[in-house]
DNA sequence: GTCTATAGTGCGATAGAC
DNA sequence: GTCTATCGCACTATAGAC
């Protein structure tokens, strides 16, 4: 008899992912995803330091991506130049053929606050490493944190028409969008608007 | 006897923000915060729905400070104009007196990630209102999402300068230089850079 | 792998305020 | 009388300790 399989973790999150869909987050105790694939409680939280967790392993390939973006750019880039690369090398974690699962996996974050607490969290470490990395290249404070919260904002607005109903562009056309969209945005301001524009 | 007195909550938060300060949040029960004001736990969850929200009372006031920021603001203005109306209004809740409690405060939440998520999850309402506010003053998607991310990205990168060893300039001075310099940023990248030839 | 503390809920009883 | 804050108890799930 097999004592365990490879990818422990992957069947305990493809379950969790499926029951918390069908009976809800709250309602699925982490024995249940344990026992459907025929494990033990104990050993849920060996895996997954607590029950959210589950949902949210992967996010380390998303740290990475974003600093891998950030290397392969001319060591005289702009900080938003940075953040531009970091993205787009972002978008490869996003093919069209994950949207729908995205979706699913959304959608049971979204009803739920203890795991829409779990996901900032998350975003916010990601724009933390990516301050570090900015300021490891030699981009000066607030420069840094500003930039790196930047690109998680743009992410995240981009993620978010990513999986809208209807929505079919790739992830790395959204992004540069809401790049660009900021970048109009915060142009305009106080003693610098439209009328000031010239 | 006195059955109860005014203010419960009130005195929930003094003593477990001194109690998580002196001993530690996870090493701070609910129980003992409740007795140390005479007290049940029973009474502490009626009145904070979880043992974190005690320490996030008062977010409510931020949000209004922010939303009352904007309507003083002219019909015509632009979107950033609205988050520097708002920025300059949350200022208020900042003076100079509450510095060494914020910085009280922080530091406990600094020490613990479940707080911490928290806090992220609160700066997440708040930009959603701020968001909702915008697009009910006409402000077209995704300008007001990314308009609400910024100015909370602003408060935040401000509030954390404002409670830093030795700060003292007060926040509303802060805020604008970091209003400024998120303009600066975003100005130049991608082809529209000192990089970024012709 | 078991044992335990704590977070958090549900419900009924009680003590005041009005 | 009503309304609401508090209490007390039983209970489950999480999560950490042993």
């Amino acid at each position: 008899m097999v004592r365990w399989q490879p990818g422990t973790s992957e069947r305990l999150q493809a379950a969790a992912l499926e029951l918390f869909a069908s009976n809800g987050y709250e309602q699925t105790t982490a024995a249940e995803i344990a026992q459907s694939v025929g494990l033990t409680e104990r050993t849920f939280f060996r895996h997954f330091s607590d029950k959210r967790e589950v949902l949210f392993r992967g996010q380390e390939l998303l740290v990475e991506a974003f600093l891998g973006g950030m290397t392969t750019a001319p060591g005289d880039a702009a900080p938003m130049e940075l953040v531009a690369g970091a993205l787009e090398s972002a978008a490869d974690l996003f093919p069209a053929e994950r949207r729908d699962h995205s979706r699913l996996r959304q959608s049971v974050i979204d009803q739920n606050p203890a795991l829409q607490e779990r996901e900032r969290h998350k975003m916010s470490v990601l724009a933390a490493t990516l301050g570090d990395a900015l300021r490891a290249r030699g981009v000066a404070e607030p420069a840094a944190t500003l930039a790196a919260e930047s690109a998680t904002t743009v992410f995240g607005v981009a993620f978010t028409q990513w999986i809208s109903p209807g929505e079919t562009r790739p992830m790395v056309e959204i992004e540069r969008a809401m790049l660009a969209e900021l970048r109009d945005l915060t142009a305009v301001g106080p003693g610098n608007g439209p009328a000031a524009k010239a």
